[in-house]
RNA sequence: GUGGGUGUAGUUCAGUGGUUAGAGCGCCAGAUUGUGGCUCUGGAAGUCGUGGGUUCAACUCCCAUCACCCACC
């Protein structure tokens, strides 16, 4: 049987060691690394299919948790599946519910068994296990499914960190166990909060699972970035070359370029989209609050010189009024403008990779990006 | 012209003798990393229409005056 998703390492850049490949699925080819905008509810916030695509989107990023509970994974498999509900052919991921069992963690308790949720629309009881999360996810038949897993806080206790992270590897071979659609790939998650000892242990034995794909989860959870960094360089040694690493949750434009650095080919954040909502936008020169007083009157682009829609067509002024007034199309605009700065960097990325400059590439960003208050953390400040 | 009413932050309004006059909206700024977010946090902003008076003390009571609103001539 030939596998869902399959990973081609294309190059390794000489002067940095990062590097491109090439993912194919069931749903068309990726090339990595890339940036993965966030659909949660079956849609990117604001934004319709064709215009992803057109800032060029390669895969979107939807969610278990929510799906399953609006509007129900039966409601999306009598559609035909998430790809066709949705209006998307191209490649999509699932997360499994394991990041909610984190961000909710005041509404469930977690067993052995399971995860015992309270619904956060009405408040009713829900069990989430490795099982179920995987039935889901098929039901919903995304290219990429997410094992179900235990994410650390940050700080995180050595040994709670390790009972996680232990808990994590059960599960995961639960998930590999329930997992049956030939037509989709299953990836697996490391743990081991900030520990490279318990990250290396995470990253050996899911390799010994053997995923066609591996997630590395709890990492972008508050911990300054440095710390975040020390935990890729210690643990991706230990996964496998010829699989893709997909760095869960990380999406400013530094972190995304550092992650590649270190090996990493695949990034989801809902950052882009989120702050595009509030009026902020990411250019090269660094973040821009175009909902500040300072660009009422400001008729240039959001950045001069992007390729994107709302670039071609509006001036700042323009943007900053819709976004004042609440117009929803001040959202959607500056939501174009960040998806295709994201992507937009990942392309240049790969094409710096296999032209052996990454190192240039990544000495560049830094020279014109201004890092002050750029999503800064913990000791970063 | 007569009678009544209202004048407090940019705005709509609270505040009927007692620290440094408040709220919503607006304005300004900050936050946002596997989305419980048209969200959250903070800030600036008022000679209390004006001028007198009573009082230990006045946005508050009294007088005058100005502006606006309503009713009636």
């Amino acid at each position: 049987m030939n596998k869902p998703v399959t990973y081609e390492l294309q190059h390794v850049c000489q002067q940095s060691g990062a590097r491109a490949g090439l993912l194919t699925t069931p749903h068309g080819q990726i090339k990595t690394p890339v940036y993965m905008p966030v659909g949660t509810q079956a849609v990117v916030k604001a934004m319709t299919s064709p215009e992803m695509k057109a800032l060029g989107a390669q895969i979107l990023l939807s969610n278990t948790y929510h799906l399953n509970l609006r509007p129900g994974s039966q409601i999306i498999k009598a559609a035909g599946g998430l790809h066709r509900f949705m209006a998307w052919d191209l490649p999509i991921l699932t997360d499994s519910g394991g990041f909610q069992v984190f961000s909710l963690a005041e509404l469930n308790k977690i067993t052995e068994e399971g995860v015992a949720f309270r619904n956060h629309l009405d408040g009713s009881a829900l069990l989430m296990t490795p099982e179920s999360s995987m039935q889901i996810q098929q039901d919903l038949g995304a290219d990429i499914a997410m094992a179900f897993d235990v994410c650390s806080p940050y700080p995180c206790a050595y040994e709670d960190a390790k009972a996680d992270m232990e808990r994590t590897h059960r599960w995961a071979m639960r998930c590999k166990d329930a997992h049956k659609r030939p037509d989709q790939a299953l990836f697996g998650i490391v743990q081991g909060a900030f520990y490279k000892d318990l990250r290396i242990t995470s990253a050996q034995t899911l390799s010994q699972m053997d995923f066609p794909g591996y997630g590395i989860g709890g990492l972008s959870v508050g911990e300054p970035k440095d710390i975040m960094y020390e935990m890729l360089e210690a643990l991706i040694p230990h996964l496998p070359v010829n699989k893709p690493r997909y760095l869960m949750g990380v999406g400013t434009p530094d972190c995304l370029l550092e992650g590649v650095l270190r090996g990493v080919d695949m990034f989801d954040c809902v950052l882009a989209t989120r702050i595009a909502r509030n009026g902020t936008v990411l250019t090269r020169h660094g973040r821009l609050v175009v909902r500040n007083a300072r660009y009422k009157a400001d008729f240039a682009p959001l950045e001069e010189g992007c390729d994107c829609y709302t670039c071609l067509h509006h001036s700042r002024a323009y943007v900053r009024h819709l976004i004042n007034t609440g117009e929803i199309t001040g959202g959607r605009l500056c939501s174009i403008h960040n998806l295709r700065y994201l992507t937009r960097l990942m392309e240049g990325a790969r094409q710096a990779i296999l032209e052996d400059r990454f190192l240039d590439y990544i000495k560049d960003f830094y020279a014109l990006f201004d890092m002050r208050g750029a999503f800064n953390r913990g000791e970063d400040q």
